[in-house]
RNA sequence: GGGCCGUUAGCUCAGCUGGUAGAGCAGCUGACUCUUAAUCAGCGGGUCGGAGGUUCGAAUCCUCCACGGCUCACCA
């Protein structure tokens, strides 16, 4: 894209005038050996007097920010990957180099060397005594004051929110910080990581409209996954009794605040356990992330504040409906839980099996109210053909999905190791998807397969990371904690 | 995909029932050696998202299109 304004005409002849006078504008390395917040906690308590006294040198590399130019001096705020810090160039002190300063814009990137020192109003500065241009900005960076807020832009061109936008650096520093915590969870619970295909044959493991791509050298077809879960669940099988995997998950539907085709998901699994055992971990987990990331189990979301002390209440899925008023005689009867639904305004597709109408009315008259942490439990096995039934009540599953903040943060279910029951599950989806139901998985005999050779009673999990790290940034938009959001071309 | 809202200078925004397109910041020229939204004086900067239409005349009214936001539907 070209495009020429006079605001980069300008910048491109200050450009060429450096070269000519045979500075690059495009410099190399160059070794700072500070930073900015560094200096700025390091002399928080530092009197200017004993700056005067016992002289502090230091280097920065970063952006200019800010300028203002007295002509024969110069204060400007640079910015670097840990903050911003006040530095002041004085004609005193830089001589013939004084003059570079006219050929320099906000957003270009400099090193300098100086002394610290105390503004009169107490400002810790650094006293530039040398200075060097390490890259021309060829953009004027957005207004100071009110900043870039066209959403679009801040997207599109997510370098430049960052650099004017510190709260989006903290959002995407956090998430990373967020993303460790886990990680150090896992392993101090001697979990070792995996890595599965993300291009698969057959996308098993959830229900949802998988991308399509080629491999031209195979000449066959590959789906971009849906989920790791049959992967994983072949490794409890190879003999790991703990596995976890954090990584993408692709799924080609609509995008909205909650929704981005390609999202992180952690999923782990655990041999020998249930889904009770999940549960107490999950708190385990999702306590041991917030307290290190947050300081506190009380935190703000949105207009509420959301109290992770556990324990959290685990109510079945059918009492949670039974609490809002819905009759339990529909429980067992399709159709007059279809007949309820439309009663109450809630829509119904076709063909929808029992299990997914309540699921329909769950999602419409309980999920809302799910606000402080709450298990929801024992679906319909229906909704859950990979996950085992309850021995005293096989129409049940033994699953949970954990609510935070009214959304589905964590889906997890002691996962059937019957490779008998196993197929049956997966003929009776299809049997669904040649009735119409797209909604359904896929059969993956080398799964069963797998099953067959034995796998461990086990218990695994799946946790939408970009939710959770929504809920510890206070954010309101799942694009607020992904840098590169989908978005249709320019 | 449906509904509602938005798109004007590099950025943030005004622009009334149609009558020559504005401000602040940023930029340029000059002054100024402790400012921090620096200050003071002067100057430049626009395909008003795109294409049609109505009109003597459209940023403004109408239609279509594009992109974005919110929301509903599907999902995590």
């Amino acid at each position: 894209m070209e495009e020429i304004n006079e605001l980069i005409e300008q910048r491109i002849k200050k450009l060429e005038e450096l070269r000519q006078s045979g500075i690059e504008p495009f410099g190399s390395s160059f070794y700072a050996e500070n930073h900015a917040s560094e200096l700025l906690n390091k002399f928080d308590t530092v009197k200017r007097e004993t700056l005067e006294a016992n002289p502090v040198l230091c280097s920065l590399a970063g952006r200019i920010i800010s300028m203002r130019d007295f002509g024969k001096a110069a204060f400007a705020h640079i910015q670097d990957a840990t903050g911003k810090i006040q530095v002041y160039f004085k004609k005193d002190i830089l001589g013939e180099k004084h003059l570079l300063l006219k050929k320099l814009d906000i957003g270009d990137i400099i090193g300098l060397k100086g002394r610290l020192f105390r503004t009169k109003t107490n400002e810790l500065t650094v006293e530039v005594n040398d200075f060097i241009l390490l890259t021309k900005s060829l953009r004027p960076l957005p207004e100071k004051w009110h900043g870039l807020k066209d959403i679009e832009i801040r997207y599109r061109q997510r370098y430049v929110d960052l650099i004017v936008n510190p709260e989006v650096h903290q959002t995407f520093a956090k998430r990373s910080t967020i993303i460790k915590a886990i990680r150090d969870f896992f392993e101090s619970k001697d979990f070792i990581e995996v890595e599965t295909p993300m291009m698969q044959l057959i996308p098993g493991g959830a229900v949802a409209k998988p991308f399509k791509t080629h491999h031209t050298a195979l000449g066959i077809d590959l789906y971009l996954r849906i989920a790791p879960e049959l992967y994983l669940k072949r490794l409890l099988v190879g003999g790991y009794e703990q596995v976890y995997e954090l990584n993408r998950n692709f799924r080609n539907e609509g995008i909205s605040t909650k929704h981005n085709p390609e999202f992180s998901m952690l999923e782990f699994y655990i041999a020998y356990r249930d889904y009770h055992f999940l549960m107490s971990f999950t708190e385990e987990l999702i306590t041991y992330v917030a307290d290190t990331i947050l300081g506190t189990l009380k935190i703000p979301y949105g207009d509420a504040i959301i109290n992770l002390t556990p324990p959290w209440p685990r109510i079945p899925m059918l009492d949670a409906l039974m609490q809002k008023g819905v009759p339990p005689e529909i429980f067992n009867d399709r159709e007059r839980a279809k007949a309820w639904a439309e009663a109450n305004n809630i829509e119904i597709k076709e063909g929808a099996p029992l299990g997914k109408i309540l699921d329909e009315i769950f999602k419409e008259i309980v999920e809302p109210e799910l606000i402080q942490p709450t298990f929801i439990i024992d679906h319909p096995v229906e909704l859950s053909p990979l996950a085992k039934s309850k021995p005293d009540n096989p129409a049940l599953a033994e699953r949970f999905e954990l609510f935070i903040a009214a959304r589905e943060i964590a889906n997890a279910f002691s996962e059937l190791n019957n490779p008998i029951e196993q197929r049956q599950r997966f003929l009776a989806q299809v049997e669904a998807r040649a009735e119409g139901d797209e909604e359904t998985d896929w059969m993956d005999e080398d799964f069963i397969r797998a099953l067959e050779y034995g796998m461990p009673p086990a218990a695994g999990e799946g946790i939408g990371i970009d939710r959770l790290v929504m809920l510890l940034t206070n954010s309101q938009s799942i694009r607020d904690v992904i840098l590169f959001p989908q978005l249709k071309p320019e």
